[in-house]
RNA sequence: GGCGCCAUGGUCUAACGGUUAGGAUACAUCCCUUUCACGGAUGCGGCGGGGGUUCGAUUCCCCCUGGCGCUACCA
């Protein structure tokens, strides 16, 4: 394929979600892949519903994702403006001209006639549609009409009969009738154009070879193509992947969470495996690969991969790829993207010292194996970071109720005390003596040990643990658990 | 209601007429391990139904059913 010319052409009028950006993300894998261009065009042609802050944080999605585009705002491009609200003109001439050719014309008829109709069509269980009323005026009215300040739209002719049909790349030949299709609007009456209308004219002058857009716009296509028509231009190729699900099989929106795509890095994702897993919702690449890197994906990215079927949002597994990222990564990044978690968290301060920060990103380095999220980096070490334990009541019951327990915890005190250099090896061998004298073994005496220093039953290594925390707070710890479990072991 | 799209385990998917229907995730069990996680092994679980076409259908066609989408001066 020679150069692609694609465009992600949001509307401002929510937050940018997973089915949003991965449409952006297929416009800008086939870019990358072919070479072309990835143009950002701002579809905010309702001006009742934008939504303040929608673009920012559309654009911040797609910059976190490493996603830049080619064109577009803030970048420029040969195609300015990139806002669908400053190329109004554009579309009244091309409206006028539509009008001209007969294909569109003039619509006096108020809101609330068009209620009325649609209802009455609705009672009789009749298709609902324009009933062309205004397209019967004549020139006089129309004109006396505009003379008066009668607000009115522009509305497309469809024609009476035969078919439409368009090639979608990932479905085939698809077929409407003609005589099923509304006379749809194209220019609002406040002088913006529809999206229908808008989406034609500047993919046509802004020269999209690709429009890549959820398969809720498959209906609409053939407006589309009955414009192209019309205008005497060659519409695009078609691409419509099929849309991503709720677990509950519907469209995501709002009622399924996490809406805003945001919310995944602030979870805790991070970038490459929200890629590498919502570029498979959607796409195969016909193998059983499944990791990919960035790269991996523009290489093998193609249109032919888009699966044709609607595919359930499924965190758990995306958690797993997010693991899986995480343990790939650099130690140092993955610290450095935890660090903000646990000051949320009011757990670290915002100014650390040299020796706090130390203390912080060798606590990190020691769990980062364990996340499937870099939130959990909190819940996994915030006993290093509280001396007041949340005693896991289980892990109490089972392992400090023991009659040997309280003998053995004094015996590792006293070891522990004598320790000099207090690192894991040191801190193992005085534990395992301690255990020894008293003829108690391994796990008899790590688990009630781990109990002891971190109130928990799981987490890094014992000894690894023990080292990090220190000699005081470790010996503190262990003098004070039989006092602060007993009300668990006595209940 | 009308129109359109879709249909392989719970979920994501592979298969382009002939396979014991493959992989991943999730779940369960076991192994490894001081626990968890990782890793390894095993198991559980699927072609929506009915007609055709064919020597042979998960695969091609039709019908049904089901799911979803669209049906605005929203995108």
């Amino acid at each position: 394929m020679n150069q692609v010319r694609v465009r992600y052409a949001p509307s401002p009028t929510g937050f940018a979600h997973i089915g949003n950006i991965r449409t952006a993300m297929y416009d800008w894998l086939l870019r990358k892949h072919f070479g072309g261009s990835f143009i950002l065009r701002i579809e905010d042609t309702d001006q009742a519903r934008l939504v303040p802050g929608a673009l920012e944080e559309i654009m911040e999605s797609l910059r976190w994702l490493g996603m830049q585009w080619d064109e577009g705002p803030e970048v420029g491009g040969p195609h300015e403006p990139y806002f669908q609200s400053q190329r109004l003109d554009l579309y009244k001439e091309a409206a006028s001209k539509l009008i001209k050719n007969g294909s569109a014309y003039y619509c006096f008829c108020t809101p609330d006639r068009l209620a009325e109709m649609r209802k009455n069509q609705e009672a009789e269980k009749k298709p609902t549609g324009y009933d062309r009323k205004c397209y019967l005026l004549s020139k006089e009215e129309i004109n006396q009409n505009i003379e008066n300040g009668v607000p009115y739209v522009i509305r497309f002719k469809v024609p009476d009969s035969g078919t439409t049909v368009f090639t979608d790349a990932v479905r085939g030949e698809i077929t409407f009738e003609n005589k099923l299709l509304d006379d749809f609007v194209i220019l609002k009456s406040d002088g913006y154009p529809t999206y229908h209308f808008a989406s034609v004219i500047d993919d046509h002058y802004m020269e999209i070879t690709h429009v890549i857009r959820g398969e809720e716009w498959i209906s609409s296509t053939p407006k589309h193509m009955l414009l192209y028509e019309s205008m005497g231009w060659n519409p695009p190729v078609w691409v419509h992947p099929p849309l991503i699900l709720g677990t509950d099989k519907s469209k995501l929106s709002k009622r399924h969470g996490a809406v805003r795509f945001l919310d995944y890095r602030d979870k805790g994702f991070l970038p490459e495996a929200m890629i590498n897993f919502v570029a498979l919702l959607g796409w195969s690449p016909g193998d059983d690969q499944e990791l990919f890197t960035i790269d991996e994906l523009i290489n093998r990215f193609d249109i032919s991969g888009i699966v044709n079927h609607p595919a359930v949002f499924d965190v758990s597994k995306l958690e797993w790829m997010n693991g899986v990222c995480i343990r790939n990564s650099e130690p140092d990044r993955i610290i450095d993207l935890c660090i903000p978690f646990l000051k949320d968290a009011g757990l670290i301060s915002d100014a650390l010292n040299d020796n706090e920060n130390q203390y912080v990103r060798t606590v990190i380095a020691l769990v980062k194996e364990k996340l499937k999220t870099l939130a959990q980096v909190v819940d996994h070490t915030e006993f290093f970071f509280k001396n007041e334990l949340k005693y896991d009541e289980k892990g109490v019951k089972k392992w400090l109720s023991k009659d040997y327990v309280p003998a053995l915890i004094s015996n590792v005190i006293k070891h522990l005390n004598d320790v000099i250099g207090f690192t894991a090896e040191n801190v193992e061998e005085a534990v395992r003596i301690a255990g020894d004298e008293l003829n108690i073994s391994g796990g008899q005496v790590i688990h009630p040990i781990r109990m002891a220093v971190t109130g928990r039953t799981v987490g890094p290594g014992l000894f690894e643990t023990m080292a990090v925390l220190g000699k005081e707070r470790v010996i503190v710890r262990l003098k004070n658990t039989m006092n602060e479990t007993a009300d668990i072991i006595a209940d």
